[in-house]
DNA sequence: CCCGATTCCTGTAGGC
DNA sequence: TGCCTACAGGAATCGG
C-alpha cells in the first residue's frame, strides 16, 4: 500500500535511472485502471525525453518538455525497472522503454492506480489543484490545522487524512502519527487546541521521515530487489496491533472503525 | 460547506 | 482441498 514514503522512495529509485533518457517504445497491456489509459499514449510519448521525475502528494510526475505523465500507484501499484524482454508478470499493465535499454513497468493488481497524460500546467490539473500543503511545507503548522478545523465535528483522524488539508497521510500513518502525538483518533477535529495540533504536525513529519528512512535502506537494490520493500522495517506502534500492550506499558491497543477505515489507538496514552 | 456512505478492484486470510 | 465471505484502502463522487 504505497503511502507517501513509498511513493517518494519509488521516485528516488526510478528518477536517477531514467532522467535525461528518451522514450523508444510504449506498450499498454491493459488500459483499465482507475481512469482508462489514453489509447494514443504510445504515439503521444514516442521520442520524448524525460526531464525530471517529481512528486506531489502521492502522485509521481514524469515531466517532459511538452507535458507530463501523472502516475498514481493506488493501493497496490508499483513501478519497476527491468531489461527489455524480461517476462511480464500478471498485472504488469504499462511498459515504457527508454533508450531501448531500460523498461519502466507499472504493476497494479487492484488497478486503483492511474496514468494520465497532460499538457496543462500541473498546478491547474484537476487531480492536483485541490491538494493541501506537503507535510514538510512551512505552511503546515499547528495554527494552520487549528484554523482549518474550525467548527469541524468529524474525527481528527479523518481530518488529517483529508488531502485538501495536508497530503500524504494515509490510513496507516494517520494512526501512527496520532499515537505519537497522544491524540485520540476519534476526537472531533474542531475540539483540539493549537498546541496539540502543533504536536500532530511534528508527529506526522517524524513518522513520515522515519518511514522514508527505512525505505531508503533498500534503495540501492531498487532495480533488482524482489524482497520486502524497506519501509516494512518501519516499526508500527499501533497499526495492526489490536490486543497488544502499548509501548507506554499501560494500555492495550484497541481497534475502531472511523470513517469506514480501521483505526488503532491506545486508550491510556491517547486522549 | 461539511460529512458520511459508496464505489472501484483483487489478493489474502479465516471459517467451515 | 475447496468454497465462501470479509477485509484491506486512496480518492472521486454522491446525497443529505
Amino acid at each position: 500500500m504505497p503511502e507517501l514514503p513509498e511513493v517518494e522512495t519509488t521516485r528516488r529509485g526510478v528518477g536517477p535511472l531514467l532522467e535525461g533518457r528518451q522514450i523508444s517504445a510504449v506498450k499498454v497491456r491493459n488500459p483499465r485502471l482507475r481512469q482508462p489509459v489514453l489509447a494514443s499514449l504510445p504515439q503521444r510519448l514516442d521520442g520524448l525525453r524525460l526531464r525530471a521525475v517529481e512528486r506531489r502528494a502521492k502522485y509521481l510526475l514524469f515531466r517532459f518538455d511538452v507535458g507530463s505523465l501523472i502516475v498514481h500507484l493506488g493501493m497496490s501499484g508499483s513501478l519497476r525497472i527491468v531489461k527489455p524482454g524480461t517476462a511480464f508478470k500478471k498485472h504488469d499493465h504499462v511498459e515504457i522503454t527508454f533508450d531501448s535499454t531500460l523498461c519502466l513497468r507499472l504493476h497494479d493488481p487492484r488497478r486503483f492506480g492511474l496514468m494520465v497524460w497532460t499538457e496543462e500546467p500541473l498546478a491547474e490539473h484537476r487531480l492536483l489543484r485541490h491538494l493541501g500543503p506537503e507535510p514538510w511545507d512551512e505552511q503546515f503548522t499547528g495554527a494552520y490545522l487549528r484554523k482549518g478545523s474550525h467548527r469541524r465535528t468529524a474525527a481528527v483522524k479523518n481530518f488529517i487524512m483529508d488531502s485538501s488539508i495536508v497530503v500524504g497521510v494515509g490510513n496507516i500513518y494517520a494512526s501512527e502519527s496520532l499515537h505519537r502525538a497522544g491524540v485520540h483518533p476519534n476526537r472531533a477535529a474542531g475540539r483540539i487546541s493549537q498546541r496539540r495540533y502543533g504536536a500532530i504536525v511534528v508527529a506526522v513529519r517524524e513518522v513520515l521521515e522515519e518511514a522514508l528512512e527505512a525505505g531508503g535502506t533498500t534503495l540501492r537494490d531498487f532495480v533488482h530487489s524482489d524482497g520486502e520493500p524497506g519501509y516494512f522495517r518501519f516499526k508500527l506502534k499501533v497499526y495492526g496491533r489490536t490486543g497488544q500492550r502499548c509501548s507506554c506499558e499501560h494500555g492495550i491497543i484497541r481497534q475502531q472503525v472511523i470513517g469506514q477505515r480501521s483505526s488503532f489507538y491506545c486508550p491510556k496514552c491517547q486522549h
